[in-house]
RNA sequence: GCCGAUGUAGCUCAGCUGGCCAGAGCAGCUGAUUUGUAAUCAGCUGGUCGGGGGUUCGAAUCCCUCCAUCGGCUCCA
């Protein structure tokens, strides 16, 4: 008899060689139909394993993210044999589960998979689903698995066990396909009803760009047929809520062939929003000790020689602007640091100065490769909410925390509850990849892990994802489909103010080398007010709606006192306007609440002889009537209560 | 940059197995209407069918190429 210990501490008695179905079943015959697979002593295993030693034993069903791990695993491999008895001669890269889903990367050879194929691969996949194919484990030795695959021809997978330890190599077999796979697998594919190939798409074999594009299919899969449907429905939502749909509907931003791709052009509503943002953090960084500066666009090449950029991503950039000057050659800037290095550079400082912050919305170039672009998240120009602190090596923590607690201010004032705190390390193993001293990368690298340790973030640590000068921490947030984007950045940085030979007098009356930190909270303008759009559904918080009220008067009769609120919400700092067409009162309404403007101020006959408005607030109805005094404050009360939350 | 898909009026889309003058709704304009909480009615305007090249008696429709956009990959100072 073994021991099984269970999440809630009680520990039961069963033989050994029980499996976690079988430990489900003695509980209930409901929990045995839904176990998915099983954490055994830390590890996740098939629910058909059998346990032989004393362990600590959690089920996974499909409410848990490890049995949706396990579902969305098994399909994959439900795919590559649905794929390999229509396709008969692919060969298989790598084809895991992801956060929604999974994939399989593929060589399909001479013959193209397309979109119209995902529907014969569907069916297939839904013929083997009900044949309840079980998955078995086999363990084999590296020559057991190298001759199957070599038999096979597949040179992906002899590539993969090549890389892996005799005795440790699984294969995983459900019904005519097997695969190396370390697992863990359904019980049987019959849990798999419902399948949907959501993509196809190249990807480069381990993720190389100079190896081989396998194809890949991406797909999800559900226990139940409504589960599927609720997924496509959720994703429809998703898109509505898409920035780059909205920013065309509400009139921000747009993009122009002729300006060229990838360089937003804001629109008046845009502007109005982006510099709501941008005073508030004028403001926030003003209550910090930042001070203002301002930079030219371009700068001569030979500063970013000097700052490394040029060596690092001068043959990526938009080439060099010549001048008639043989030999002489400027950059769109693609970075505000070195200039705010030479703003520091203008006069010697002392101990007694730092630290010095200087801030400036800067906007810069960088020429992102074509397929990268996308709506306002990735461009070629933006402006970034820059500033450069520059401090004595003893100040970076408090200054690191001063950092934290802006980003995290403007987070909460919108709302931003679930974002990622990442600290991005350089990659030990590519050191030629970034610049500066050993010495200087440990003591930036531990700065920022003992502040993040110290402000309790809770923060995921990743190698390799440094700058190519410091390490950084980001914030990262979701957008609609769920993709991530950085957008809060912190980086130390101890290369640049040697290079630029920065330096400042201590207290001893010798030269020391400050040491700088970049940040942006919001990241880029055009990125962060992508992700805000995305938040709200285009809904903005009343201090952010360019337009915060409309007045639509009943007919052209009450145009006079329109004019007149208008008056009084312009003397009140209330963005308003007024809908003078000759349509009906519903159709003004109903083309305000599709324009998201937070209020809507009806005014006739009542409201003229009262001098009163009657409000409407956006996505809320009627609100009833309000005199013009009551209506402003209560506005004023609802922007300084959501700004300063 | 790479793989795949898409590109028709300001917007959303139909037409695309090659063949009447390329259509609809919304928006816009003109007129009528003077309106009370999510679409008043009528008329009109508007399109190099992404650009260029080719095949054909004939191309929005087929082929090539470039550009842009979309989904990924790679990249992201």
């Amino acid at each position: 008899m073994i021991n099984i210990t269970f999440p809630d501490g009680n520990i039961r008695q069963y033989e050994s060689g029980v499996t976690a179905i079988d430990i489900a079943k003695s509980i209930s015959e409901g929990l045995a139909r839904n176990v998915l697979s099983a954490e055994v002593n830390g590890q996740v295993w098939d629910a058909t394993r059998p346990i032989s030693t004393d362990a600590t034993v959690r089920l996974f069903t499909w409410n848990d993210t490890a049995g949706k791990a396990t579902m969305w695993h098994s399909s994959a491999h439900l795919m590559a044999e649905a794929i390999e008895q229509l396709y008969p001669g692919v060969k298989f890269g790598i084809g895991p589960d992801i956060e929604n889903g999974f994939y399989y990367d593929i060589d399909t050879g001479e013959r193209l998979l397309t979109e119209s194929d995902l529907a014969d691969i569907e069916k297939r996949m839904i013929e083997l689903a009900k044949e309840k194919q079980s998955y078995l484990r086999v363990d084999v030795s590296k020559k057991e698995a190298l001759d199957h695959f070599v038999q096979k021809g597949d040179e992906y997978k002899i590539e993969l066990i090549n890389e892996l330890n005799d005795g440790e190599i699984t294969l995983y077999k459900s019904g005519t396909f097997t695969d190396l796979c370390r697992g863990p697998h359904l019980p049987d594919t019959s849990f798999i009803k419902a399948v949907k190939l959501t993509s196809l798409a190249g990807a480069y074999w381990r993720g190389d760009e100079k190896r081989k594009q396998l194809t890949r299919v991406y797909g999800i899969t559900f226990p139940k047929a409504k589960e599927l449907e609720d997924y496509l429905i959720l994703l429809e939502e998703a898109k509505k809520r898409d920035h780059r749909k909205l920013g065309k509907e509400l009139e921000l931003f747009a993009f122009s062939q002729r300006v060229g791709a990838g360089l937003p052009l804001w629109l008046p509503k845009g502007a109005m929003l982006r510099d709501r943002l941008e005073h508030f953090l004028k403001k926030v960084q003003k209550e910090a000790g930042y001070q203002p500066v301002i930079t030219p666009h371009i700068g001569n090449v030979n500063l970013y020689k000097t700052s490394g950029h040029f060596d690092k991503y001068g043959k990526d950039s938009f080439r060099p602007i010549t001048t008639p000057i043989e030999g002489e050659a400027f950059f769109l800037k693609p970075m505000n640091c070195p200039h705010h290095c030479e703003i520091y550079n203008v006069k010697p400082h002392s101990y007694k100065d730092l630290p010095i912050r200087y801030a400036e919305f800067g906007t810069v170039y960088r020429y992102e490769q074509s397929g990268e672009l996308h709506g306002l998240t990735r461009v070629r120009g933006f402006t970034q909410d820059d500033a450069h602190i520059f401090c004595t090596p003893d100040q970076i923590k408090s200054e690191f925390k001063g950092v934290i607690k802006i980003i995290m201010r403007i987070f909460k004032a919108l709302d931003f509850n679930e974002f990622v705190t990442q600290i991005s390390l350089r990659d030990p193993a590519n050191k030629e990849k970034y610049i500066g001293s050993d010495e200087n990368w440990e003591k930036a690298e531990s700065a920022i892990k003992e502040v993040a340790q110290e402000e309790g973030l809770n923060a995921i640590t990743v190698v390799g994802e440094a700058a190519f000068y410091g390490p950084k921490m980001d914030f990262m947030v979701k957008d609609a489909i769920g993709r991530k984007w950085q957008l809060g950045t912190i980086q130390v940085d101890y290369n640049l103010p040697e290079r630029f030979d920065l330096t400042y007098i201590g207290s001893d009356n010798e030269k020391h080398r400050p040491v700088m930190i970049h940040r942006a909270p919001f990241g880029s303008m055009e990125r962060f007010v992508a992700v805000l759009i995305e938040h709200c559904a285009g809904k903005f918080p009343l201090w952010l709606s360019p337009e915060q009220a409309i007045i639509l008067p009943i007919s052209e009769k009450y145009q006079a006192y329109a004019e007149k609120v208008l008056q009084f919400l312009n003397n009140s700092d209330i963005r308003g306007l007024i809908d003078d067409r000759s349509e009906k009162a519903g159709k003004k309404i109903r083309d305000a609440e599709l324009k998201k403007i937070p209020y809507m101020l009806v005014v006739g006959e009542r409201e003229e002889a009262d001098g009163t408005v009657s409000v409407r607030k956006h996505g809320h109805g009627d609100l009833g009537t309000f005199d013009l005094n009551q209506f402003a404050l209560m506005l004023h009360e609802e922007e300084t209560k959501l700004q300063n939350d």
